[in-house]
DNA sequence: CTATTTATTGTCATGATTGACAATAAATAG
DNA sequence: CTATTTATTGTCAATCATGACAATAAATAG
């Protein structure tokens, strides 16, 4: 009984929110009020709902890293074992799977983890699986390649998937689309004209 | 007459210390505070020598992308006509030119830019050189390879580099760093092998 | 309607950040 | 030593960010 309980929607909306300031403040730049602000509530609702500081920064981490690996997990598990490249490609660098918001934050997270020992783990642990998977889903088609070769073409997509996005803030993001998918395209081809 | 100015050199102690706790706090979280204990200075001081909060973060961007693009001309300046890619892998990819410091600090900056009009067109100026000169440099090494391709190859390079140093916080810099040269150098060589 | 539960608003205290400036100490020229 | 200039220290007020909680309004069950 009682009146219906919001908390799972406002909390929703509330990471939602948290999540935009993030890619657009920074971490340290997110305050309670821009936050409250973004989220169209008043920032008593947002300590009601989540929490102080610190709970609203755990649950944004693990919500970012939980969908990140769900997504990722989606989008390597649907890679078939022949032609995956061309998946990889379609996937890191169109304009339609495009998301800077993401990549921003991430890159915030990273960055945060210079100073954050336990969160520095998860996002070492994050890093690895990414460039793990990568090179496994490259290890099928070019199984001819050796490690390090793979392990640096994995590095190389990884590197112009980020950078592409970091570059939002400047506008330019659209502008080196293609360039960077055609460097990837480089790079896969180069595992193939491996010796 | 009067007491000797100390001016000049607090002022780059300042700026230094400011710079360290961009790298490391971002721009938002490097408070007064910080900055002055870092340099081992009050906080009056930074105050008395440089100014207000504004006056600082105009002189550190000024400060930043002067000395960068003088490194920088003074990097492309040196390359030699005859096999200048080589020159490129090493100035980029060594440990010994390596300053993640550098890298975070520029990061940093794009990441303002989202948010500051000035610094945006700054940034994007600053971005396009970067790729220019990279893009006159491969091109006169590989004379025969279209447009498209020296910029996608000068964008995978600039990816590799920034990529490789914001991994910094993570203390994954130096562990992909042979990585990120074999990608490089897979990227160069894609353009000898353009038809 | 009543009791209960939760949403929502508002407020107050505390601490952090910054700006401004007074007061003192130190160095130098003459 | 004196006058002058600057470094250095210290302090106070204004603003912002946060935490805590009281008070009210709304929704639901019975």
């Amino acid at each position: 009984m009682g009146r219906p309980s919001k908390k799972e929607e406002r909390t929703e909306e509330i990471l939602n929110a948290f999540y935009r300031c993030v890619a657009r403040y920074g971490m340290e730049g997110s305050t309670l009020e821009r936050i409250a602000e973004e989220s169209g509530l008043k920032r008593s609702l947002v300590r009601h709902f989540v929490g102080n500081r610190e709970a609203l920064e755990t649950l944004l981490v693990d919500r970012v890293l939980e969908q990140s690996f769900q997504q990722w997990s989606t989008f390597i598990d649907a890679i078939p074992t022949k032609n995956g490249s061309e998946y990889l490609l379609e996937g890191l660098f169109s304009d339609q799977y495009s998301d800077a918001e993401y990549i921003l934050v991430i890159e915030s997270l990273i960055f945060c983890a210079g100073r954050d020992e336990a969160l520095r783990l998860r996002m070492q642990e994050w890093m690895q699986r990414f460039t793990d998977d990568l090179t496994l889903v490259l290890r099928q088609e070019y199984s001819r390649a050796d490690n390090d070769s793979l392990e640096a073409a994995s590095f190389g997509l990884i590197s112009l998937y980020f950078n592409l996005d970091s570059l939002a803030p400047l506008g330019m993001n659209q502008r080196y689309r293609q360039p960077a998918r055609i460097a990837a395209r480089y790079l896969i081809d180069s595992l193939s004209a491996e010796k």
